[in-house]
RNA sequence: CGGGGCGUAGCUCAGCUUGGCUAGAGCGCCUGGUUUGGGACCAGGAAGUCGCAGGUUCGAAUCCUGUCGCCCCGACCA
């Protein structure tokens, strides 16, 4: 392609609407351009690199045994009734009423498929012999998101992999979860991406049921603890800590408990104000009712208590924070001031709680609090439990190393689903001894522009855009350094010429603009291979290679240019391909 | 939905506090010329309902009210 002939409206100067770099270095090349919050149109940059992600995904689905379909963005209201989930979504499902004659449709956009798949899928899946079947689309997703950001990391419309295998065991779930697990691990590998899968909370299978793929990444939104030693990488709701119960006995600092009067100050933080502080001095009192009886989950106050660690602790099928008047018969105040001490219901505590040395916490009255509470002296513990969310500096669970906590772009997420959607659809069919029972299904979602994103926001430099060969929009970028010299132009366009001939992915400069120019250009849209055709080197009879994420240009002859580049090409793909794994 | 910020030319922004001639600059764009290896220079030119609506005023980009849009933080996010 030539320049002179494309759109690629590239900008010097950082659109005031950008703040994430990826945001603003896309909108900078020229790949896209906001039609409003959350809508993006990809210019034909955005759309090459868009679409050679596609090709990849598309290609490793495939290989991993998926079959490709298509199915609508628009579904009738109905089948999310059905699963509950119209409620479940709320606002975020776009949906809406359409005049049909004398009649209304209430219809929503797909933000998902699962049950348009799984409505196909009762209806042409019956026997055990059918299956397993992996069926996958590429396809726009439409989420009302309540606050669309980041430019094309979180949009209302996004182009989206999803995948639903089906089943008529859970061991046929696992052999094909394993395999898109690896497929994902493929995928990402060969977009370039530095890529973490995480545990995920796993939902109704529990166990290793979820999966997220998540780029590190500073202005990511979620965020996961990871440990460099071993590997292990979780999200926060999900990760274990590898703290040990600590030794209960009281400190030989302990001071004399005292009563203070603390009126207002229900929460942490107004009683740090208040007293002069640190929250982690603090112990928070929670009021849970597990299995319909009170109980008092025990943080330290700068922690996040876990609802799924005390379900587990407790052994509990169901939990629930207690509401007001639970609280106030249990601990005799209102909310905020409750406390181990003298509190009329069972107690657990985390690993962290019976370390904190005369501290602060509700005093089982209104409006007061006390001071200088001590494990064993003031309150009593058995033992600990790992109650609260993994944070930055927790032991690894693994046994050696520490969690860092790191922010990351989820870029995929592969789940075992069971039974849900199968269940509420009548997704039925036979087994071997021919009783009816629910399919048993798993989804697997790629974000597909997140790809590109994440790229943007984690391989750039000060210049530009850095893409790697397998997604950038064109292989190469032939910089015509000169159109104005004769020679300079024969040269080019020879050069233009066969490379095209050897179907290499090039893009030809031939702007008439300053050597400096198409310089800059090119580093901010990130081709990764540059060739500089222009007065000086061509006097010398060569032309310059330069790839983009190198300092220095190689001089090739004129004649062997063509060759050249393509056996640059062919290394650095096969550079690529070493870091897939198998 | 709570908090904050911003809407003036395609882009970045000045002007608004203290209302007053025909609304400015740089970049980009068009014309001509000189240039040509890391965002050139000279001369000329086109381009703006000052987000929109209403109000105050002799007079509003500027003050007031409402409204719409965009960005950021938080809440939310199968």
């Amino acid at each position: 392609m030539r320049w002179s002939q494309t759109l690629i409206p590239t900008m010097k100067e950082i659109p005031a609407d950008a703040e994430v770099p990826s945001h603003q270095l896309m909108l900078r090349a020229g790949m896209i351009r906001q039609l409003m919050a959350g809508a993006y149109t990809y210019l034909p940059l955005g759309l090459r690199a868009l679409k050679k992600a596609e090709a990849i995904v598309r290609e490793e689905m495939d290989a991993a045994g998926g079959i490709e379909i298509f199915m609508p963005a628009l579904q009738p209201i109905d089948l999310f009734e059905r699963t509950g989930r119209k409620t479940a979504f709320g606002n975020v499902l776009i949906n809406f009423n359409v005049k049909r004659g004398d009649r209304q449709v209430h219809l929503a956009l797909g933000p998902t498929h699962e049950e348009v798949v799984t409505d196909l899928v009762s209806k042409l899946i019956s026997s055990y012999r059918q299956m397993p079947i992996t069926l996958y689309q590429i396809q726009t997703k439409f989420r009302n998101e309540e606050r669309p950001r980041f430019g094309i990391l979180r949009t209302s419309e996004f182009l989206m992999k999803d995948a639903y295998s089906f089943h008529s065991s859970f061991e046929s779930l696992n052999e094909t979860y394993q395999k898109m697990y690896r497929a994902y691990c493929r995928v990402f590998s060969r977009c370039g991406l530095d890529y973490l899968p995480v545990e995920a909370e796993s939902g109704p299978i529990g166990g290793d049921g979820s999966h997220e793929f998540m780029i590190p990444a500073a202005n990511g939104e979620d965020q996961i603890v990871y440990c460099k030693q071993t590997g292990y990488a979780a999200n926060c709701e999900r990760a274990e800590t590898g703290r040990k119960p600590p030794v209960i006995a009281a400190s030989p600092d302990a001071k004399p408990i005292a009563k203070v009067h603390t009126p207002q100050a229900g929460s942490i933080e107004a009683v740090c104000k208040l007293l002069k502080c640190k929250p982690h001095k603090m112990v928070k009192t929670l009021i849970f009712v597990a299995d319909g009886k009170p109980v008092a989950v025990l943080v330290r106050g700068d922690h996040e208590a876990n609802e799924g660690k005390i379900r587990r602790a407790l052994k509990a099928t169901t939990l629930e924070l207690a509401d007001p008047d639970v609280i106030l018969q249990v601990t005799g105040a209102p909310v905020g001031f409750a406390g181990p001490v003298g509190i009329k219901c069972p107690v657990i505590a985390d690993h962290d709680v019976p370390l904190i040395v005369n501290a602060i916490t509700g005093a089982n009255e209104a409006d007061q609090h006390y001071v200088n509470v001590n494990v064993a002296t003031d309150y009593q513990l058995g033992t600990t439990h790992d109650l609260r969310n993994a944070t930055g500096g927790d032991p690894s669970p693994r046994g050696e190393g520490t969690l860092e906590l790191v922010h990351g772009i989820e870029v995929g997420h592969v789940f075992k689903l069971g039974t849900k959607y199968s269940a509420s659809l009548d997704a039925l069919f036979d087994d071997e001894k021919e009783f009816r029972q629910p399919i048993i299904m798993g989804c697997y979602g790629i974000g597909v522009n997140r790809i590109l994103a994440g790229l943007a926001e984690t391989k750039h430099d000060e210049n530009g855009l850095i893409w790697p060969l397998a997604i950038a929009p064109y292989e190469v970028i032939l910089s015509a350094l000169d159109v104005t010299d004769a020679n300079t132009l024969a040269a080019s366009e020879a050069l233009y010429a066969d490379l095209k001939a050897a179907k290499v992915d090039v893009l030809l400069d031939d702007r008439d603009q300053r050597p400096g120019v198409k310089f800059k250009d090119a580093d901010l849209i990130g081709i990764p291979l540059r060739v500089n055709v222009g007065g000086k080197g061509l006097k010398e009879g060569v032309v310059e290679l330069k790839w983009r994420n190198e300092k220095d240009a190689t001089k090739v002859p004129v004649a062997d240019a063509a060759r050249v580049i393509q056996e640059h090409l062919a290394a650095r793909r096969i550079e690529e391909a070493a870091r897939v794994p198998a």
